[in-house]
DNA sequence: TCTTTCTTCTGAACATGTTCAAATACTCAA
DNA sequence: TTGAGTATTTGAACATGTTCAGAAGAAAGA
């Protein structure tokens, strides 16, 4: 059985958080690059075999950060949704919360960027990754599904799926922001998001109806059928 | 001395080409991942140092495969600009070159879009790449500068950077489009250029002016001051 | 309690990218 | 031609992610 299928066996469990807990404390002090499993193992108390045994691979280390982080932020995210009414406020929540929550380990977020390859198990567009990137969109469909926004029916589903790739974009450049602050990213953020409401509500105007086409065109060659 | 500035000797050249030869004939039987050094080195007669003395890493061939067909195509792709009228055709034809060319590399193309952190000198956007980038930009450049594109100037010298962007984009979906003959790609090549040509022609009018002033903070926010 | 089976853990072994000190080949001034 | 200096080449050594056969431990049945 591969570690990552692994059944929440009761003590077993908690070595798995002994490992997993060393290897962030290592990462963030060392950075991802330079720590060995080894280290990892030895701060775990464990041998190295035995981080094998419950991660596949070092990554798969910071794939399991990103899991925890998910389920250690879903009731903010929750408590941003029904808070807020506009899809804006809700946008600039989520989004926000995110970038803070991730913020003391943003180097390490790199680590998980690195996988563009939709083949690789670890990327965020495989398809192991499915049920995590599928939590994930499922807060922007829920951002979405009561607000006033005015896209055909055609073209509204895939909504959730481009907020999310937006908000992938704007993490990936977070990561390697090197302004003070990453004021950069706070910037574009800003900037990026209130031009995309823009068009969302332009978007409904009949004027543009004959874009609608080309446009469902398009989302469906890149995501297949809706 | 990095390999990477090394001084064209005259008889060292063809040593460093054998090698280069012997990794990209390996790179396309077995893959890039499955290919070793050793075997590299092997190929073209050479000990496991000597790649190294060349190249300064696994990944370094892949570039110098880069570098080695931007030479090859530039030709090409002057033609191709000189033969052309419009903006369109310019794009369709640089951009189509380029897929052409790489085509029978397409999955070797992987090993480069792994690097998505600019820090790292092989990146696509690091510093240590300027000048192979700012080669392949120019060229977007020449497309534009006797087009009919109407674009304020606090905008316009950016449009063949952000052309550049939308090519790599487009290259990096097509290294992963796993539909026959990468049609998908094919796709989203027409629909997005349309689009974005659409998108150019409608800057022109005045109506949109509102919009100039944001559009230019956040291109300066991206890429600093023009 | 003894045996069997399953889970967890160990550490040696492996593969491979990379480094490096030293050997060899080459160039060129004297 | 020769010797000094430089360029090239070698192969062993290293670091580290990963695998794996088997040891140790825990659980369950008899």
């Amino acid at each position: 059985m591969t570690a990552m299928e692994q059944q929440l066996t009761p003590k077993s469990e908690a070595t798995r958080s002994r490992i997993l807990a060393a290897a962030l404390s290592i990462f963030r002090e060392r950075g991802f690059d330079a720590a060995t499993m080894r280290e990892i193992a030895a701060a775990a108390g464990m041998s190295l075999g035995a981080a094998y045994y419950y991660f596949d691979s070092k990554d798969a280390l910071v794939m399991a950060f990103y899991v925890q982080a998910q389920q250690e932020m879903a009731k903010d995210l929750e408590r941003i949704l029904t808070d807020s009414g506009t899809l804006e406020q809700r946008l600039r929540g989520l989004i926000g919360q995110k970038l803070a929550y991730f913020g003391p380990n943003r180097a390490l977020m790199g680590a998980l960027s690195a996988h563009i390859d939709p083949n690789h198990p670890l990327s965020p567009f495989s398809a192991a990754t499915a049920p995590i990137r599928d939590r994930d969109i499922a807060f922007f469909q829920r951002a979405v599904i009561d607000s006033k926004v005015k896209l055909p029916p055609s073209i509204l589903p895939y909504l959730p799926r481009l907020l999310w790739l937006y908000q992938m974009g704007l993490m990936l450049f977070w990561v390697y922001d090197r302004s003070p602050k990453q004021a950069h990213t706070g910037l574009l953020f800003d900037k990026t998001l209130s031009m995309m409401l823009l068009v969302l509500k332009l978007a409904g105007i009949p004027l543009l109806k004959p874009l609608y086409r080309p446009a469902r065109e398009l989302l469906k060659t890149i995501y297949g059928e809706a």
